[in-house]
RNA sequence: GGGCCGGCAGCUCAGUCUGGCUAGAGCGCGGGACUUUUAAUCCCGUGGUCCCGGGUUCAAAUCCCGGCCGGCCCA
């Protein structure tokens, strides 16, 4: 047995099994192989969505290096009825929208889950991820998604497959398609009383439990028509939908999805997947998709949740950190791992295991696997060369030093070089694409201060000395760094920081006492950056200027 | 009742699919650079019943069977 040099990524291992599926179903299957994600549209799409994407795009990119032309298409759920009024829409939207199928709610004149949708579409490009983005209510509203509709129901109205089907797993076929009640707007209250070709009679009726309310209907009674539109609030949403176990397996067909991750609720015996599979053979005569069944992302150790707002979309991501890390947080595992966000300390973990794993790509020590994870998480391909990885917690700490906390501009940024420079962290002057990157660092993690860095690691230089009461100790120990501070090489870190100590000892202090005294001389708190690195970066003379005004404003 | 996943260093985990070098990393901890507070940097060191029991094998963290514990899901 001869050990392989590598191994594959988990990523390479579906996307074997994918050529396999493909090749053994060439018949049923169309030429580019389908890769689908999805999502229900029913709030502000976040990361944990964004982890069903980033799955199926890493398996449609290892495809298409392989020669294979692939689709990557993702799924808005926009039918479903709406179960709880989303806590940042509370004053925005009804009660009277519970029940009512996402598409049917307007939401400054657009229809509720398309906001949502072309919202999360535009910030995926932004995470490199091009999808064909699918709604199901336009599915519905498709001549050729109708006839499938159709043939399902009639299946269902003389007893066939899907009968058969959801009896031999123990389910029942009551609520296989829910029409939505012209009278009321909602889908969540009716009942299929009759079918008849394309016409579905329905009856609005009875109690239905739905999120934490419960939905009486309106007590209509109509008909649909399969291929016909129906208005609720103004907007064109479709006739009905079918019941999730047998929509999944007709969409399966109609688009010819030949992979698709799911969250691990769907991978249970009996469940959605199990059910859909056998369906989607029996009723369609096509083969059920490689599954890709997922863990969730939580947060802090819980699940997130839209309508709970409790979450982070790709926009905050982006906003305090590297694309690329998010998704090689969510790659570098295997789809069923979990995975915990913590937009603190783990946010810079992960920006330091990334950092290591981009220098080992270039360097050429990076395993097979690794050099997959690298590639994978890369949003627009790889880097002409190996950034200058100024460590983002150093960046958090060099952005405050230079005031660029609210904004960067040409000043600041040099200033910051400068830090950078003199604390060791740049091997050369860095031009064009080092200093963009540096630029982008800078900004993420100056909005990473402003918005999750912890209170005790934030500060602010003084701009005017300020009036404190000093003891006798304290001043002396000022006089004295004051003294030795005066031809000190500020460049030198190192040596700035022997200069405080020293000051301490000839004055007879506790070095964490003189220490204490500086930071509050110079930024106002107890504790902050190393002082020899804070010195640095201040500037001798701006710091001489603090301690001199200070000493003399407290009256010494 | 059933399913899926996990259990390896103080902590978080990689390695398990495809059995094979001495079981790794980060963090922590101890020490040093530097008599120093800090989620600054570098260096050195520390750390293990790979959940338990059995089986297969020349060889098991890895494969098989049976348990235990935890998380989640379906019903």
């Amino acid at each position: 047995m001869v050990r392989p040099l590598s191994k594959p990524h988990w990523s390479e291992v579906k996307a074997d099994e994918v050529e396999r599926h493909v090749e053994e179903h060439r018949d049923e299957l169309p030429d580019e192989i389908v890769v689908a994600s999805g999502a229900s549209t029913s709030g502000r799409l976040h990361v944990g969505n964004a982890r069903d994407v980033f799955t199926a795009d890493a398996v449609a990119r290892v495809l298409e290096d392989r020669g294979h032309d692939v689709r990557l298409v993702w799924v808005s759920d926009d039918v479903d009825p709406l179960r709880r009024i989303p806590r940042d829409l509370e004053d925005v939207l009804d009660e009277d929208m519970l029940g009512v199928p996402y598409k049917g709610i307007p939401l400054d004149g657009e229809p509720f889950s398309d906001v949502w949708a072309s919202r999360f579409v535009e910030e995926l490009e932004g995470f490199g991820v091009d999808v064909e983005w699918v709604s199901s209510a336009e599915l519905y509203m498709d001549r050729g998604f109708a006839e499938m509709v159709r043939k399902v129901l009639e299946d269902w109205k003389r007893g066939g497959v899907v009968e058969e089907v959801f009896s031999r797993f123990g389910l029942e076929t009551s609520r296989i398609y829910m029409p939505v009640c012209e009278e009321c707007g909602r889908i969540a209250t009716t009942r299929v009383v009759d079918v008849d070709g394309w016409k579905v009679v329905y009856r609005c009726e009875g109690e239905h439990e739905i999120g934490d309310a419960v939905l009486r209907g309106c007590g209509h009674e109509g008909e649909i028509d399969l291929r016909e539109p129906v208005e609720v609030n103004g907007l064109e949403v479709p006739p009905g939908k079918l019941g999730w176990k047998v929509e999944w397996p007709t969409r399966w067909a109609y688009l010819g999805v030949a992979c698709e991750p799911f969250g691990k609720d769907h991978y249970v015996e009996g469940g959605s997947y199990d059910v859909g599979s056998v369906l989607v053979e029996e009723l369609h005569g096509f083969p059920a998709p490689v599954p890709v069944p997922y863990e969730w992302i939580t947060l802090n150790g819980k699940a997130m949740s839209s309508s709970k707002g409790y979450y982070v979309t790709l926009s905050d991501w982006a906003e305090v950190c590297h694309e690329e890390v998010l998704r090689f947080l969510v790659l570098k595992g295997k789809p069923l791992k979990h995975l915990d966000l913590d937009m603190v300390f783990g946010l810079l973990n992960a920006v330091d295991e990334y950092d290591a794993l981009e220098r080992r790509y270039f360097s050429g020590d990076a395993s097979h696997r690794e050099k997959v994870v690298y590639e994978l998480s890369r949003v627009d391909g790889v880097p002409p060369e190996c950034p200058p990885h100024v460590p983002f917690r150093f960046c958090a700490v060099v952005v405050q030093v230079v005031g660029a906390v609210d904004g960067l501009d040409e000043e600041r940024f040099e200033a910051a070089v400068d830090v950078m420079r003199r604390a060791g962290h740049l091997e050369e002057e860095p031009s064009g694409f080092a200093r963009d990157w540096l630029w982008t660092r800078l900004e993420k993690a100056a909005a990473w201060v402003r918005r999750y860095a912890p209170e005790d690691v934030k500060f602010e230089v003084r701009e005017e000395p300020p009036e404190i009461e000093l003891s006798e100790d304290e001043i002396e120990f000022l006089r004295a760094l004051l003294e030795r501070l005066k031809g000190v090489d500020e460049t030198d870190p190192g040596r700035l920081q022997k200069a405080v100590f020293e000051a301490a000892r000839a004055v007879g202090m506790r070095p964490q006492d003189a220490f204490a005294t500086f930071y509050r001389v110079v930024i106002g708190k107890d504790r902050g950056p190393r002082a020899g690195t804070l010195i640095s970066a201040v500037g001798v003379k701006r710091v001489s200027r603090l301690i001199e005004g200070c000493l003399k404003a407290s009256g010494s």
